[in-house]
Parts: structure tokens; sequence; C-alpha cells
DNA sequence: GAGCTAATTCACCAACTGGTACATGACCGG
DNA sequence: CCGGTCATGTACCAGTTGGTGAATTAGCTC
């Protein structure tokens, strides 16, 4: 009735290549894409292992075969989600320029990459609401550094040697300061459009707002 | 049972003042605080109606009295907490610096602020992932302006007069850094100590972080 | 094609959740 | 001191929620 399998019914009569009924990891990634949506969207108490399913082209005993509960499915969708944002931080390059222009430029990729990947702002958000609990127990991700740091430190230090920036920060500091620019945009979206009528993601603002946060990272860091 | 009505029921015998056995306004108070902490503590979908009413020195049914639903308890916590803080703001008072050291000052009040209130950042936080769906329906909270947003605005207009600012971003603007920065490091507290093994509220890096607040919004805003 | 195992389906449940009907009790004006 | 109303406590409920037992089937191996 609900479930649409003519499309499967109709390859898997013919074709080999990929239109099996029966496929552990396939049904595993599409558990866990729709999780990740319902999670990020309704928060973890208030998503509901019965809709998940429902969104699923499974059923919801299967995602306790899979993953065992509602708390290691939540535990799954974050792992997943933080996975794939180190991979794509992992390409930065800015190696190449100088110190000024570098951090300009890393600032402006994290602005970016904030910006295309509000999902997973909004599971960072729900996971301080638990007070990040479940990455603490997490092994794969407590302590999984971040590749972006790296490519900062190296960019301060070559500032620093060049006389350019101040040396009363470190690299942690100024992610911090690059973070909580890119996060507020998304994350505070909502509080801060209702009670002041600005839409922080408003197209129309997005250059002004990445040429902000470039000149307030070099700003600070070239100061006096 | 499980309450512990002897203290009330003692001072009742003899005192007039407060101890009275009905109080509307104690009550519906008292629901407010407890309802403040809950929701605050588990989000909106995580927070129960028993819960809050066992931990009441009332029952459950009382908040359906004075409150009608959980959703309209939720919104009234909202209002009580933004009014509260909108309160405190309109105290700020930086009309007599000279603008560098007032925006300065500014900062570091705002700074001062957020840390204090740890529960509004969250009800703000959990506000955001709801979509700000009941500030949107509030007609007391929607729209409700910022004490410190005019404050801001006048120490800009003397910092222009004065030739001392940039005048490429408005009074928004610079609220949304700082706001960002002050949000943060509370909101995010807890995946950042989690991933990067610093606590953001660490007080041995309480007087740095204020200093970098300030140092970051002076030297963006007097830059070139 | 028999046999085995991983994958899947279906029916079912106990506990909880927000919400309510109703009886009762306290306080205040007259 | 009485009557009415605001406030409160008790008991209860229907729907939902996360979770499970057990039978069934698809596909692989030999």
């Amino acid at each position: 009735m609900t479930a649409q399998p003519s499309e499967f019914e109709l390859s898997a009569g013919g074709v080999d290549t990929q239109g099996r009924v029966r496929d552990a990891e396939r049904t595993r990634a599409d558990i866990l894409d729709v999780a990740t949506r319902e999670f990020a969207d309704q928060g973890y108490a208030g998503a509901r292992i019965n809709e998940i399913a429902d969104k699923t082209s499974t059923t919801k005993r299967m995602i306790y075969y899979y993953f065992g509960g509602k708390e290691q499915l939540y535990v799954a969708v974050l792992e997943q989600a933080y996975s794939r944002i180190r991979g794509l931080e992992q390409q930065l390059d800015v190696e190449h320029l100088d110190p000024v222009e570098a951090v300009r430029e890393l600032a402006g990729l994290t602005f970016d990459h904030h910006e295309s990947h509000p999902d997973f702002i909004r599971l960072v958000s729900i996971e301080n609401i638990h007070r990040a609990e479940h990455i603490a127990r997490s092994t794969v991700l407590s302590g999984l550094a971040n590749p972006a740091l790296d490519v900062l430190g190296a960019i301060l230090r070559r500032g620093w040697d060049a006389g350019l920036f101040r040396d009363d920060v470190d690299a942690l500091d100024v992610h911090q300061v690059i973070s909580a620019f890119c996060v507020f945009r998304t994350a505070n979206r909502h509080t801060f459009g209702a009670i002041f009528g600005r839409d922080l993601l408003d197209p129309a603002r997005r250059d002004h707002q990445r040429r902000m946060l470039g000149d307030l990272v070099v700003a600070y860091l070239t100061a006096r």
C-alpha cells in the first residue's frame, strides 16, 4: 500500500547489478539516512523510532536488528555525520597562500562549509543539549581531532614567524572564533530572525557576512 | 509519602506572613521555575509533565489548571526567561565612555551576562531546534527588541561621528558577532570540550576569553 | 537442490505520556 | 456563619513509545 516496490521489482527481474531484494548494507544506509534527517529535525527525544521506520523502505524491526536501539542508532548517526564532515575538511589546501590570505581563505571555506551542512550543525546543537554525553561515550568520536585545526596551526606559525600575527592566542582560540561565527549564523538563525527580523542566511547578505568574518579574524590577528 | 509538607504545615500553624496553604501566585511561580529547569535541561520533547509535577510542591493537575498544556507551559517559560533577561539588559550604562571603551565594555558585559545565564542560552538553543515556532507564535516575544541593541547603536553612531569606526556594518552585525562569541562559548561547550579537550568555561581561561572578545570587536571596528 | 545462515516480516506488549473528570477543600465577601 | 468560587488532590484514561519473540524467506555454498 504505502511502499512502492515497483521500481525494485521491475529491475530485479532482469538486472542483476544492484537490484537485490536483500541487501544488508543498503538497508543499513537507508535507515541511517532517514534517522539522520529525523534526529536533526526533531532532536533525540523528539524523534520517533516508528516515524523513522515508516520513512524507511524497511521496518522497525530492522532498526533494532542493525543498531540495537534508539540511542545506538543516534550514536551511529552522529558518527557518520562527523566522519563525513571530517572527510571534507581534509581537502583543505591553503598552504600556498601568504598567512593573511590563508587565514582569510580558511575562514571563508569554513563559512561555506557550515552553510552547506545545516543538518550537521543541528545535530551538534542537539548533542550539546545532551551535554555531549553520546560523543563522550563513543570511542570513534571522543578526541577525534579536526583537520581544519592543523591547517590553522600551520598558518598561524607562518604568520608568527613573519611577525604578522599577534602571539597571545593559539590555533584553538582562532578556531573557536571562526566556529562561533559560522555556527551561530546557522544554529541561531530562527530566534535571531524572530526577534530582530533579519534572516542570517539571507542570500542577499551572504557576501557581506562572509567578508565580515574574514575581516574580523584578520583584523584581530593583525591588530596593533 | 514523597511530598514533604512539614515545612509548610509547621509555619502555617503560627506564621501568617507567607505560609498560606493556598496561594495561586506562589503555585504558578513554583511550576514555572521547575518547568524552566526541566525544559532547559531536557529540551521540549524530553521534558515530562509528570516529572515537572513531581518536582513541584503541587500536582500535575495544577499545571493544566494554570497553563492549559505542555506547549503553553513551555511558551510561558520562554516568555518569563526572555523578560527577565531583557530587564537585566536595560540596566546597561556605557554612555559616558568614549566609543572604543564603550564597545569593549558592552562586549564584556554581554560576555558576563551570557556566562551567568546558561539556562537561558539552553532554552534559546532548544527553541532554535524547534525553528523558533513558539517565539513566533507568542505575541509577547516576537519582535521584542533588545535594549542592548539600542545601546550599541548609540555607541556606533558616536564612533562613526568621531571617524573611529568602519561604517560598512550596522549595529545588528556587531551584535551578531558579540552574541555569536558569547553564545557559542556556552551553547557548544560540551561538544567543543569532548572533541578538543578544552573547556570553554574554564575559569582559568575566562579573563583571556573576555579580553579576546573585546579585542576582536574593537580590532574589527577600528581596522584600517 | 539440500541445507544453512543472514535478512526480513508480523504480531504483540508493557510502560509511559499528555491530558482529564470529578470530588473536595480553603478562603473571602456579605 | 454561610454560600459561592477559586484552588487543589485523586483517580483514571486512551494513545503512543521503544522494544521484542518467533516464524519466514532469500540467497549463498557445496
